[in-house]
RNA sequence: CGGGGUGUGGCGCAGCCAGGCUAGCGCAAUUGCUUUGGGAGCAAUGGGUCGGAGGUUCGAAUCCUCUCACCCCGACCA
């Protein structure tokens, strides 16, 4: 058995990658039909133009195809990250244990942590993130601030035990990120890390051709932080986000502020207990007392590590979880069962009161504006008229626990928002000190003090940016990849390979490209042009030369770009050039 | 973790409820001939311990028990 051998290696471009690749020695399965597994077009497409395979729930190979785009993916975050001053470190993805403990994350992280032994029965974790390894390295390597600010990064990867993996590369358990850690010696060193990362991610996700918004993101409790989701507007996506299409506000809706309408309730009348039967949810008892669901004070019981609270909002909002568990102290709140809550209060849900209540309570801000409304009674077939905050019941503190709602104002400047849909391919955080207190990262001033770093973290998922594109550019056909991130920018589709003129200009053609530095995929398989097109628009590279006897007799080529669909000839002794300055100007 | 569902050749599926010879179909693969600008035709060929284990039975892809894997929905509003 012998391998033929082309008489020359093939040309490489400054990463080392083969400029112009043959099809017949590539490895590029493509199916005509998805796998019954994948759900959401990118995952689909994704497997059936071959760029990746399932290993395990969420957990992916990525195919050379695929490679290749998350290696552009890579390349651009690495050039940004590089521009703004971070630097690129690798770090272990396994983690000793004693770190993990000594931040507390070993205790609070959760099921989500995969925990290993080694054959000495040693803890360890394999890395969801990275922050602890990051400050231990700061911790032990810098001392002064004459060493400060330092920003590091990595590209690499990690493994999160998700509850529900899904969508593809969208929501993995193993997953690669580029991570990078901020430190500084003050408030505003931290703040311009954070601003130079803000701009390096907008730099990053344009050039991967995304449409995308950087909105306002949840915190959570680790302080008076802030952070930036960078989202990816797509139907499928995860997340929702609520715009305002009037002035800048972006905001995902975990986070999301409005000081919604809302109608006081009267002052100072008489509390009155009503008969209400069978009015166990808001809209029956709004009807059934002719009053607006808004005047309702709707009383939501939640258990947080077992600890009863009670949750007030006006009847015609909804809980934001998120904001609750952060006014619960970042304990996990869960809704109370019928059977407990009836259990704990005494009554069936839905007549559970504010009144009198042994618990600790918790009321959204509306409740404050509201005043006085209408409450459970605390027992069955019964409700107040006129709880009065204050005077009827107390509340322990008021806080936003609102979740905002399509139409409700802007915070900022009053105009309806709207809400979209969006899949979060990178978040900035600016993170504080709670690392570096906890694990002694400090350094010494001008002054001789030593105080604790203030640090940010700056996340990027590859292959869920990867499968955003995607998500965003396709069409019935396949992919339409961004000239930045395609796994090649020409398909070169000889049509008749039998014939040596054709087979020569496309091999003719394939050399003068690489020469200019195009990346060219060479469909050089003994395949039926249909077959060759189809598979052509699958992949989704975004241009298509056909070589064929038709239009060699004319001594052109023909192009057709694949986002477009546009098609024209181009004389085939000019075509690299032509096509080298396409290139250029998509890049540009 | 709760609910629903699916595991049959590389991919997509049928067969299962009413057990019965060598387990089928389409695509893909291999070979040959024909074909050649939008997933070709004909012919032949190869490939499956029917997810795994146990059980019932003369006989199990099919029924029962256990188990593993995967997918979807939920884990949210009284």
């Amino acid at each position: 058995m012998s391998v033929t051998c082309t008489n020359s290696l093939p040309r490489l471009d400054a990463h080392g990658e083969v400029l112009g690749q043959r099809y017949s020695t590539y490895l590029v399965p493509t199916l005509k039909e998805a796998p019954a597994e994948a759900e959401i077009i990118s995952h689909k497409l994704m497997i059936r133009a071959g760029l990746i395979r399932r290993l395990a729930a969420g957990i992916y190979n990525y195919l050379p195809m695929g490679l290749r785009s998350l290696r552009k993916v890579e390349r651009i975050i690495r050039g940004e990250m590089n521009r703004f001053g971070a630097r690129e470190v690798l770090l272990p993805a396994i983690q000793p244990a004693e770190l993990w403990k000594e931040s507390g994350r070993w205790d609070h992280f959760g099921p989500e942590l995969l925990r290993v032994k080694d054959r000495h029965e040693r803890d360890f974790i394999v890395g969801p993130t990275h922050e602890e390894v990051i400050t231990d390295i700061i911790r032990r390597e810098v001392r002064s601030f004459r060493d400060l600010p330092l920003n590091l990064f990595q590209i690499q990867t990690k493994f999160r035990d998700e509850i529900r993996p899904r969508f593809g590369l969208m929501r993995g358990r193993e997953f690669i990120m580029k991570d990078a850690y901020s430190f500084d010696v003050d408030n505003a060193g931290a703040d311009r890390a954070y601003k130079a990362m803000y701009e390096a991610y907008q730099n990053i996700f344009q050039r991967c051709g995304l449409q995308f918004a950087a909105v306002e993101a949840h915190s959570g409790p680790i302080g008076g932080s802030f952070s930036h989701e960078f989202m990816v507007l797509a139907d499928s996506g995860e997340d929702a986000i609520a715009f305002c299409p009037n002035c800048a506000y972006a905001a995902n809706l975990e986070k999301a502020f409005s000081e919604y309408p809302l109608t006081p309730g009267p002052q100072d009348e008489p509390l009155i207990k009503t008969h209400t039967p069978n009015c166990r949810h808001v809209p029956e008892l709004a009807k059934f007392l002719g009053v607006p669901e808004a005047l309702i004070i709707k009383s939501l019981l939640f258990l947080a590590d077992s600890e009863p609270t009670l949750a007030l909002i006006p009847g015609h909002r909804e809980i934001n979880l998120t904001k609750l568990k952060d006014a619960l102290g970042g304990r996990e709140p869960v809704l109370a069962t019928p059977e407990e809550a009836e259990k704990i209060m005494g009554v069936p849900m839905g007549f559970v009161t504010p009144v009198g209540a042994k618990v600790r309570i918790l009321a959204d801000l509306g409740i404050r504006r509201l005043g006085s409304g209408v409450a459970g009674a605390g027992e069955k077939d019964y409700h107040y008229i006129n709880a009065q905050v204050g005077r009827d019941f107390q509340v322990e503190s008021f806080g936003d626990l609102s979740l905002v709602a399509e139409g409700d104002p802007c915070p900022k400047c009053g105009q309806n928002l709207t809400i979209k849909r969006g899949i979060e391919v990178g978040h900035v955080f600016k993170l504080g000190t709670k690392y570096s207190e906890s694990m002694g990262a400090t350094f010494m001033g001008a002054d001789g003090s030593e105080s604790p770093l203030i640090m940010g973290c700056y996340g990027i998922g590859l292959g869920r940016t990867l499968a955003a594109t995607v998500e965003q550019s396709h069409d019935q056909d396949g992919i339409i990849w961004p000239m930045s991130l395609a796994p090649f920018q020409v398909a070169l589709l000889p049509l008749q390979i039998q014939n040596p003129q054709v087979t020569a200009a496309a091999e003719n053609l394939l050399d003068s490209l690489t020469s200019l530095g195009v990346e060219v995929l060479l469909d050089d398989r003994d395949e039926r042009p249909g077959l060759k097109f189809k598979d052509a628009d699958l992949l989704g590279l975004p241009l298509r030369v056909t070589v064929s006897e038709k239009s060699l007799a004319k001594g052109q080529v023909e192009l057709k770009q694949r986002a477009t669909r546009s098609v024209s000839m181009l004389p085939l002794e000019r075509a690299a050039e032509e096509l080298k300055t396409l290139i250029q100007a998509a890049l540009a």
